[in-house]
DNA sequence: GCCTGACCTCAAGTTTAGTTGAGGAATAGT
DNA sequence: ACTATTCCTCAACTAAACTTGAGGTCAGGC
């Protein structure tokens, strides 16, 4: 059995070269409760393989603009005590992809108001669409950046 | 002239009214030279009216992603000396649609394998093409966040 | 049995993008 | 002239998301 293919368990450092996530990432991830490995006898994290997915679950919305806090918010949807099954991952990716939909759209919406905006020449984008498109305060430069369609809660 | 509509400058406080940004927040661009204000005789600064657009431009694309950094290399482009006129954001814009372009299209080729790799219950996210969409190393977990369609140069 | 490499904890440092506060000067309105 | 804003600088603080380092333990191959 060379390679350990059949293994139920991994280490930190498998789990790192499957995710391509650092070791320290992983164990800040944990410290975050992204994920709950157990640990062996000698205290060392053991991972289930279901946390391969979550961590490449972690990744994929962490490009999309999402931070720690909110993912972690979304992964605790997953079950507890048992590896998510299928349908659990199906249930949180198709929300997922509702958002993903939603800030698509957004972001075409923002492509064309900026054809028709920055490159109009009109010397008033102050007051154009692309800061109030919908009455809403727009922008806050308050903390730390957000993306598009993000809006701090709190 | 009640309200002082045809002056020619701004003050920081009358810029932060128009763009929607904190005075602070407007120091800390000049700091990273994203606009270089005038003086008056009192030591203040004073604003060209051309700096609420380059200041709208800097909210965008920090909504889209983009690093103070990188987006004081793009507003390098714009001519040193004198106002930018429509030819030379036209230019600005044409680039940066172009690029949003791509950053769309990548969102939605991301939506995409999504909805055939996280719902799928194949159990091998690890080697979908999730990762490795190009024989490219994908992500890194190295420094802070990347939005999609960045890659760290250096 | 030993040694190397992987793992452990905990504290401190890093980067980005700002905010906050102290202490003081300039401007604007009356 | 007086006073309330607004502005100035500079230093220090914040938050997110990690990394780095010190000092020490565990596991597996020979």
């Amino acid at each position: 059995m060379i390679g350990g293919e059949v293994e139920r368990e991994l280490t930190i450092g498998a789990l790192s070269q499957r995710t391509g996530l650092s070791v320290s990432a992983i164990r800040f991830y944990e410290e975050r409760g992204l994920v709950r490995p157990g640990r062996n006898a000698g205290g060392q994290r053991r991972f289930a393989r279901s946390d391969i997915r979550r961590l490449s679950f972690v990744m994929i919305a962490q490009q999309l603009g999402y931070t720690i806090a909110e993912i972690a918010t979304r992964l605790a949807e997953l079950p507890e005590g048992r590896a998510p099954n299928v349908r659990d991952w199906e249930r949180l990716a198709s929300r997922f992809r509702t958002e993903l939909d939603a800030r698509i759209a957004l972001m075409q919406d923002f492509r064309d108001r900026l054809d028709g905006c920055i490159g109009c020449g009109c010397l008033s984008l102050e007051r154009c669409t692309l800061y109030n498109p919908d009455d809403e305060a727009g922008l806050k430069g308050a903390g730390p950046r957000y993306l598009m369609g993000e809006r701090p809660r709190g």
